[in-house]
Parts: structure tokens; sequence; C-alpha cells
DNA sequence: CGGAATCCGCACTGATACTG
DNA sequence: CAGTATCAGTGCGGATTCCG
């Protein structure tokens, strides 16, 4: 239960989930739109959140290699509460950064 | 705002947040009731969600000490979309786990 | 009781090189 | 293009100790 938790609140699944709800995109395409991911992770990733049928893969034999990703049904009634989750920080974010700033004043205001 | 994301996608977050919905706890309510945390991660996660004004630590000058930790308003409107994620989790996690057994029995089939 | 401080291992991650 | 394989580093987190 906690397992399954850790990785859907894996911050790189998050976007991934969140990317791929409006469209099936490929794997550089995911790439260029997640900035900061490595190869490695942005794999790893997909792996785990396919294991986990949360999107599916899809391998087209040509030349070169196309590799599509999409949210299963499984998957899309995952992000409708990630969104929630997304939608909340866009709203709150001004308020958790004023927060931040009130804490760090009054603590170094402490150091004397 | 990324940032933020993950602090908030942390997974000692959600359960800390996930527990004092219910009502006001002591930091060693806390660790009693998180299976697994460490004393330092709780800490570390406590001093976080009150930096982000989430949640609020509150001394009783008494002996032998007392420390309370409740949501703040800002963290009760969090909560609710905590909360679905949650049981989001409780409702899928035997389609997840069902889907993983899948998955790694293929996995293991290829190897032949 | 509720921390802070220190040490330390290793798992996660990035960078690089190679392949079908 | 979409990976896999390998290796190195570093920072997270656990364990321990000490304190008000």
């Amino acid at each position: 239960m906690r397992q399954i938790l850790d990785r859907i609140a894996d911050k790189w699944s998050l976007l991934v989930i969140a990317l791929l709800e409006k469209r099936t995109l490929r794997f550089t395409e995911l790439r260029k739109s997640i900035d900061g991911i490595s190869q490695r992770m942005l794999t790893t990733t997909l792996r785990q959140l396919e294991r986990d049928g949360l999107i599916e893969r899809t391998v087209y034999p040509v030349v070169p290699p196309r590799v599509d990703y999409a949210l299963t049904e499984l998957g899309c009634t995952l992000h409708d509460t990630i969104k929630a989750l997304v939608v909340w920080t866009e709203t709150n974010q001004a308020k958790i950064i004023a927060a931040r700033r009130r804490y760090d004043e009054r603590a170094s205001e402490k150091l004397w």
C-alpha cells in the first residue's frame, strides 16, 4: 500500500502522467517535455508505470524505431486526482513561498 | 513549482498530513503511527511542512516537554486532494498488484 | 519527551558509451 | 530513435549519541 503510494508520489511519475493525459507521446517527446530528466530515469520511470498498468507501451517495428506511450484506463482515473494536486500547488504556491520567507526570517533573527 | 510539488508528493509528508487531519498529534504519537519512519526523517519532514505553512508546531514549556502538531488552514485545504490520492490507492491497489504480477510473468517467460 | 548533531553506507542518479 | 550497460559520485536517510 505505502509501496504503491511511494511509486505514484514519485516526482517524475507525476509529471509523466500529467503529460500523457493530453495525448500519446513518444519517448523523445517526453524527454524534451520534462526538463532535467535523464534518459536513464525516464526509461526507469516508464517501466515502473508500465509494470503497474498505468501506461501502455506500443512498439512499432519500423526503422528508425518508434515507441508510443499512452495512459491506460487505470492511468486515466489516477490522473484526475493528480490533477487536483497540481492545481492545488499552482493555486497555493504564492502562500507557500510567503510562508517560507516568514519562516526563514524568523530563523535568521534567532541567530542574534 | 516543481520544487513545491516534490515536497508535497513526498511519501512521509503525505502520511503526516493524512494523520494530522483527524486530530492534533504529539511527536511520539506520529512516530508510532508511521511505521518505519526514523526520528530524523520525522523531524525533517515536520520542519519542512512547518516551513511551508502547512502544519503548526506548538511547544508547551513543561517537563517533560510536549510538542503538538496540527494542520493549518492551508494544510487542511491540501488534505482534501491528498485524501483523494490515498483513496485512489486503496481502491486500485488490487489492480496494480495484479498488473505487476502479469508484467513480471511475461518478463520471466521471455527469458526462455 | 522531543529534539540536534554527527557519522557513514549505499541507493539513487547522472554521465558516458554502445546497440538493434 | 529508443533504448541497455557500466561506472562513478553524492546526497539522502538510518543509526547512534548527546542535550534541555
